[in-house]
DNA sequence: GGTGAAACGTAGGCCGT
DNA sequence: ACGGCCTACGTTTCACC
């Protein structure tokens, strides 16, 4: 439905690195003038290809000590299970990502939370609850030299 | 370390909602000056509490058919064998995270690719021509019930 | 796509509290 | 230490080429 623009492209890739640059300072470095430059960035605001523009915060001095991607095995494998289980961690403010994926285990979930005391409750309180559950493998994230989330 | 600021906690909000507020427009919606509003912003961007600002993109609009989470064993468990791998990755557009954790593998990518042929691509020509790598498991993300990302 | 100019926003010195 | 005011400077934006 887009046709692969190259100058859309760099601008993209620049406003995903730095949402702030000025329009002047992009169009310097995609080698346009700023006016054109404007033109496409708000054409691209208006296609929705831009959704919007966000602040990236640190977690740790936002209060956010422990963060952890949980591999989640089940050992129901109905359409009803996987509802019931995906409805539970909907409600979990601790999940903020759930992705459906393949290979041994069914879920991959994103864990923020605010200490390793809150993760634990979270762990057994939470999802040792669950009865569709058969394994969780939790992966503490000791850091993220890149990360380009949204 | 860091006192819960009536200010800042809105600012940071505003912030993470609309990263390209203007200056003026955030003074107003906080009930500040605009010159005491930029204060706080930069004091936030200088302890590094606001770390940057990005473009939200849609996905699928922008031609992005191919998610996976791709667990990297390394060989090579030095400093400078980290730091190569990262920096390896560092300027691979497909790698949008790359996390450092526990267990029995270092690294957690996520990756996003036109479609399978660029995935194949990536993961052939871009993680297999690493030396330090020594392990490579993908999960393809076939749904995420649950995305906060954005 | 580029140019130009008016409208708008930024950023920092300065003063008051 | 912190907020408001002022102002020179930089940026955005749009009608027009």
């Amino acid at each position: 439905m887009r046709q692969s623009n190259h100058f859309d492209d760099r601008i993209l890739r620049i406003l995903v690195e730095d949402g702030r640059i000025t329009n002047q300072a992009l169009a310097e470095r995609v080698g346009l003038s700023p006016s054109a430059t404007l033109r496409r960035v708000q054409a691209m605001e208006a296609m929705g290809l831009i959704k919007g523009y966000r602040a990236v915060i640190d977690p740790e001095k936002a209060g956010i000590g422990f963060t952890a991607y949980i591999a989640v095995g089940l050992n129901d494998h109905t359409k009803d299970g996987q509802e019931g289980f995906e409805r539970a961690l909907a409600s979990a403010p601790e999940v903020r990502e759930c992705h459906n994926i393949t290979g041994n285990v069914e879920y991959l979930l994103r864990i923020e939370a605010r200490d390793l005391a809150a993760y634990k409750h979270f762990h057994t309180e939470v999802l040792g609850v669950l009865p569709q559950v058969a394994r969780l493998t939790t992966y503490v994230v000791m850091g993220s030299p890149k990360d380009e989330r949204a």
